[in-house]
DNA sequence: ATAATAATGATAATGATTATCATTTTATGG
DNA sequence: CCATAAAATGATAATCATTATCATTATTAT
């Protein structure tokens, strides 16, 4: 992989947004640092970056597809108001591979869990 | 929501297939047996029943959409070779609900567990 | 039976993602 | 430090799953 201005622009809007973002909001963002930037290679680079493991997708309710900078252990909260994505953290559900392995006897490489609710924000426009 | 005897038949079909199959799959089975059933019908039904909470929509790893008759709860594990879903018991991780309120103060609707590997068929194809 | 409502089939439209390809950028090694 | 190979880019066309549209048909309740 060699390098590019691009890919380490792609990288660090992600970093620096906390939500979780969609490829096309990244490009949206970088057109204004780097007004030349294509929106395939902001896909190009998303997918690259996750292959390599860089960085993570995750999939909204929606079926939209979102990336994900923390590599750390931890799940996913998606709001099914406004579809904005949270993290939870790891310790609500720990070891779940082995647990699999023992019942199942299915090898686990991953895996992910979604959480749906309504987020704190909307369930305050709820009562305005 | 009227009776249609399309729709009676996609649920069936659905029942009937051990697997979780996609819009598209259902399609092309049901035209055997009724050759005039519109891909658009399929789409319709699909989601219609999934929103009155007679079936489930899972999302696959590469973005496919399947669909799940199995109302029980239960979570699912997609090969990453095939990309063929199977169902994980629920008892690997009863409660999370509960957890995630008291840890962090989301209040859970749902969730869903995806656990990722290589199914024991596609296993075994890797050794002949 | 009839009127009202919902569902269908066919197809066009949409929208997100991927493929293509000529051009440009990056790495390397003599 | 140039020359070459490999990889990345930008622009745009292509793809593909899903949804919208709409005239026609089927279902339900009165």
């Amino acid at each position: 992989m060699k390098y590019s201005k691009q890919r380490e622009l792609i990288l660090k809007t992600l970093q620096e947004h906390m939500v979780h973002p969609t490829a096309d909001y990244i490009y949206e963002v970088l057109k204004k640092e780097l007004p030349s930037i294509s929106l395939a290679t902001v896909y190009r680079n998303l997918n690259q970056l996750a292959e390599n493991g860089m960085i993570k997708k995750i999939e909204g309710l929606d079926g939209s597809v979102h990336f994900d900078h923390n590599l750390s252990k931890h799940y996913h909260f998606i709001c099914t108001k406004c579809n904005k994505v949270y993290d939870v953290p790891y310790d609500v559900a720990p070891d779940l591979a082995d647990k699999v392995l023992s019942q199942t006897g299915l090898i686990i490489e991953s895996y992910d869990i979604s959480f749906k609710g309504i987020c704190p924000e909307c369930h305050k426009k709820e009562f305005h």
